[in-house]
RNA sequence: GGGCCUGUGGCGGAAUUGGCAGACGCAGGGGACUUAAAAUCCCCCGAGGAUAAUACCUCAUGAGGGUUCGAGUCCCUCCGGGCCCACCA
């Protein structure tokens, strides 16, 4: 061996033996722990912390590159709290139930949770590796039996609720039946006192906050499941390329959109990124406007919502939904004018279609006319009704009053029938399209009213008015949200804690009986079938039983009942709707969270939540709808789960692509002279940005990154690569960088080639050093909170690069500085800060501070601009007033040159940053 | 079709929120050390012009216009890229 190599550098070999010593002491004296109110030791006179990662999804893969990125910028804000003197709550778990899991068990014949619980420890020892400060202690899966239990209990609260209009909250449902019999509240379209028991126990059971309602659902027999909108494509479903039918199935739902105007109008107070915000509310889509009943000969008049009620005059026909309760009317006695066969013909297929299909993206729109007219309310006008399936059943009546000339569907579908399009709103600007726009009402004039000459928000008044007035239509506002579909055909999800009787009627399970434990099937193989069949149904021996033996209430159905259990199962977002709760008291037994537990740690929700854009809508909405019932029934502290969420960029990679767009796998092209060539064609191919995928040869695995450079490098690699909420392409070769930045840290306190501390850490400070340290405390801990690492550790990088020049350091200059890297890269931290002499753990060590003093220079230099362009810079003392700082810009003698045979106009200064003088 | 975000060197990105554009890192070039290489350290590194050289000048933050003493940042128009929603009446 040459006598010159550094036998002592901090190199991947010295990083892995130093991080993986640390990982295990941590992990011996249970470092990363945090009591709960009450515990021996606990200080709840400390602020906390709650820091939450959106949990991952167990996948056999394991973990890339990319799932880290949010989960390092959540530790390195948790260790910082920590060690500001905050309790952090920061935890981890796994949302363990889900398709994919099932997937693999039908072609492997292995059960779900094997393979599933395989998965987890993957990737809880990948996780591990890069050093996260994770309270394992409080770890937790959605398929464990004693997590599930709560989702099964709280899912009974749900069903043993109402929502309270007259307080919009959730309520138990007892004080629905008291105030129906005290008649202290009224029943909806009927009388109370006059129903049967059964019909009774009906109207309770359609209040119900979970209940069970009819939906039509895509139902793909090959695949023995039911499917989301997103997953048929024309009428096959995407994975298989198998028929889907629609099938309407009696199945659970849950009543979200009772809580529709809380869910947006609380969006208010949340600390989230405005996108999402503005998401959630367009998915919750409300809108004002009106109902208007149409009058028609022989039927029951047909109900129509419309934003536009200011348009009624253009109304020159109205459509239906094909599954509009008319339709079937028709059926039964055809009018003369109706070709019933074509009718027939085309609801058939428009029912078979999802609504995802019926968007196609043809402008054509097709219909048949009902053979049916209407009544135009306003202008007394019979209008053709048609019924097409652009008129989705599930929003509004299912009807719409269609206006021609001011709606562009309304327009396409009048140009394909040839029906009359009548102008009734007067553009402010002349345009050539279809106008939806606000404007003036014309055309618009009847012996019954008239709104001619008002501007849209008057004409819409009006008319409301008088619609109201003469019981034709009311106000109304609407809501795109529809009830939440909670039942799913699969196995791998949470059972239902709930019975059925022989005649349908339905009996909640216990709490004592609970969890209901998901039985093992021997085959997971979909059965095929014409109608959804849940796989559970094949459980025998489970699926029937008593209900003494199920354990429902004996005073509500006796003991010996024969029952059948519900056989669906829930849909994988269920376990995502809590388990933030969970983690305060993750072992608590006797309850779904400790009241005191949850109180301090959620007391105003988490304190930060950081997680990937895709769920800005529904794992988030679903969680709020949870927590706002638990809130309402008086089971958690705080009305909204998620105070500030914050979204992490998508992690992408490079990608190469031919000439003719079509992509190349990264390991098929080499790097020649600045120029990318596909190593088989000797073509010239573009770098491009696109997702990690197996396909493309681009996913990076975190292991072998640490493998070569160490966990505290991938770390910072991904914190440096960008702005945190950016996508950012992952760039191997930048590596070095920031692995370079670690070795001279390493070498401010080693010598390479002695393997001792610098014997110079003792000397004299030197005063540039210990002004660039308090320069760099400040910025890193005024970027840390608002998760601008990139340029936190660039100011880290700049300290150590002129301590490095300098030569003189201190220890405790280098302790210091050691601390401000601890968050970041907590393992080298760590062996430093032991290394010069301090006991103990620097996770629990505390954050340095600054003297402001020491950030501001004696002297500054300013530029002096003439016109807005620098000319010249002068040096003055920081605290120079205005005049002694215009002195010397006027007396610069570059600046006095240019000024010979100029006018000084005016000298602007503005303090400590420039100075501009305005002449001609 | 609608909404949101975004556009700065060869690349990833800075810019105290209207005040010296390009921090920091990568890549590249040059030098020191070395027999040599690696490692390390030092210097250069937006484009163009000018000069023996330094000083210096001009242009430049997708394009065009505007507001301002001063614009990457604010306003208007246009053009690219990305994400989300989408026959929701």
């Amino acid at each position: 061996m040459l006598g010159t190599t550094p036998t002592h550098k901090y190199c991947a070999e010295v990083a892995n033996e130093l991080e993986t010593r640390w990982q295990s002491n941590w992990a011996q004296d249970n470092l990363n722990t945090i009591g709960n109110p009450g515990d021996d030791g606990f200080d709840t006179s400390k602020p906390k912390f709650y820091c939450l990662d959106m949990f991952p999804y167990p996948s056999g893969a394991g973990l890339h590159v990319g799932h880290p990125v949010g989960y390092i910028g959540s530790d390195i804000i948790s260790r910082f709290k920590r060690m500001q003197g905050f309790n952090v709550l920061h935890p981890m778990g796994w949302d363990a139930f889900g398709l994919p899991a099932e997937q693999y068990a039908i072609e492997t014949g292995v059960h779900p949770a094997t393979t599933t619980r395989t998965a987890i420890d993957t990737f809880r020892g990948q996780l591990q590796r890069i050093g996260f400060s994770y309270d394992w202690s409080r770890e937790f899966a959605t398929i464990d039996p004693e997590y599930y239990k709560w989702t099964q209990w709280i899912w009974l609260k749900a069903y043993g609720s109402w929502f309270d209009p007259s307080t919009k909250q959730a309520s138990p449902i007892n004080t629905l039946i008291d105030g129906l019999n005290t008649g202290e509240i009224t029943a909806d379209d009927c009388d109370w006192q006059l129903m049967t028991a059964s019909e009774k126990t009906t109207y309770v059971n359609d209040h119900r906050l979970a209940y069970l309602g009819e939906q039509v659902v895509n139902w793909c027999p090959k695949l023995g499941t039911v499917l989301a909108n997103e997953e048929v494509i024309d009428g096959l479903s995407e994975r298989g390329g198998f028929p889907v039918l629609r099938r309407p199935l009696r199945q659970w739902m849950f009543r979200i959109t009772a809580f529709a105007d809380r869910l947006l109008e609380d969006l208010d107070g949340l600390d989230w990124p405005h996108s999402t915000l503005r998401m959630q509310a367009e998915w919750i889509g409300r809108s004002e406007g009106a109902d208007i009943d149409f009058n028609l000969q022989n039927h029951e008049p047909i109900r129509v919502y419309t934003t536009r009620p200011d348009t009624l005059f253009g109304v020159t026909f109205i459509v239906l939904a094909p599954e509009h309760p008319l339709v079937d009317e028709l059926f039964a006695s055809p009018p003369e004018n109706c070709n019933s066969e074509a009718l027939a013909a085309y609801v058939t297929e428009a029912k078979n279609r999802a609504d995802v299909d019926r968007m196609a993206d043809s402008k054509e729109k097709s219909g048949v006319f009902s053979g049916l007219f209407a009544t135009n309310p306003a202008t007394g006008k019979q209008i053709p009704i048609w019924i097409a399936d652009y008129v989705l059943m599930g929003y509004g009546h299912g009807a719409i009053m269609a206006v021609p000339a001011h709606d562009q569907r309304d327009h396409d579908f009048a140009k394909a029938h040839d029906i009359e399009i009548i102008e009734v709103v007067k553009p402010d600007k002349k345009t050539d399209d279809c106008f939806s726009g606000n404007g003036t009402a014309v055309n618009s004039s009847s012996d019954q009213v008239s709104i001619d000459g008002l501007r849209t928000k008057e004409a819409k008044q009006k008319i409301i008015d008088w619609l109201e007035e003469n019981s034709i239509g009311i106000t109304k506002v609407n809501f795109r949200l529809r009830d939440w579909l909670f039942s799913r055909q699969r196995y791998w999800g949470e059972p239902f804690p709930i019975v059925f009787d022989s005649e349908g009627n339905h009996y909640p399970i216990g709490e004592a009986s609970l969890p209901v434990v998901l039985p093992d099937l021997d085959d997971y193989t979909p059965a095929e079938s014409e109608d959804p069949t849940p796989l559970l149904g094949r459980a025998t021996a489970w699926l029937h039983t008593t209900a003494g033996e199920a354990g429902v209430d004996p005073s509500i159905l006796s003991p010996d009942t024969l029952v059948t259990r519900e056989a669906n199962t829930m849909p994988g977002w269920a376990g995502s709707c809590w388990y933030e709760i969970r983690y305060c008291s993750p072992n608590c037994t006797e309850r779904f969270v400790d009241k005191a537990s949850e109180q301090y740690w959620m007391g105003n929700g988490t304190d930060l939540y950081i997680g990937g854009a895709e769920h800005a809508v529904l794992h988030l909405l679903y969680a709020r709808f949870w927590h706002k019932m638990l809130f309402d029934l008086g089971e958690v502290s705080c009305n909204e789960p998620f105070q500030k969420l914050f979204h992490q960029g998508l992690l992408t990679s490079f990608a190469f692509q031919r000439a003719n767009k079509s992509l190349v796998p990264s390991n098929k092209v080499e790097e020649q002279n600045d120029k990318f060539i596909e190593t088989e064609t000797g073509e010239e191919v573009e770098r491009v940005i696109a997702k990690m995928s197996k396909s493309l040869k681009n996913v990076v695995n975190p292991d072998d990154v640490i493998a070569e450079y160490g966990a505290d490098t991938l770390r910072l690699y991904e914190m440096y690569m960008g702005p945190l909420e950016a996508s950012a392409p992952w760039n191997t070769r930048d590596i070095v960088g920031v692995y370079r930045f670690l070795q001279r840290v390493w070498r401010l306190c080693i010598d390479e080639n002695s393997g001792d501390m610098h014997a110079s850490l003792q000397d004299a400070q030197d005063d540039l050093v210990e002004r660039a340290l308090h320069a760099t405390i400040a910025k890193v801990t005024d970027d840390i909170p608002n998760l601008s690492y990139n340029t936190a550790i660039a100011s880290m990088i700049e300290f150590v690069n002129t301590a490095t020049s300098s030569s003189k350091l201190t220890a405790n200059q280098l302790d210091r500085f050691v601390r401000l890297l601890a968050p970041f890269a907590p393992h080298i931290a760590q062996e430093i800060y032991t290394k010069i002499g301090n006991n103990g753990y620097i996770t629990v060590a505390s954050w340095p501070t600054f003297d402001s003093a020491l950030l501001v220079e004696d002297e500054l230099e300013l530029p002096v601009q003439i016109m807005g362009k620098v000319r010249g810079r002068v040096t003055v003392p920081a605290d120079a007033s205005d005049e002694i700082v215009k002195k010397a810009a006027l007396e610069d003698s570059n600046i006095s040159a240019l000024l010979e045979n100029l006018t000084i106009r005016k000298v602007i200064i503005v303090p400590n940053k420039i100075i501009n003088i305005v002449a001609n």
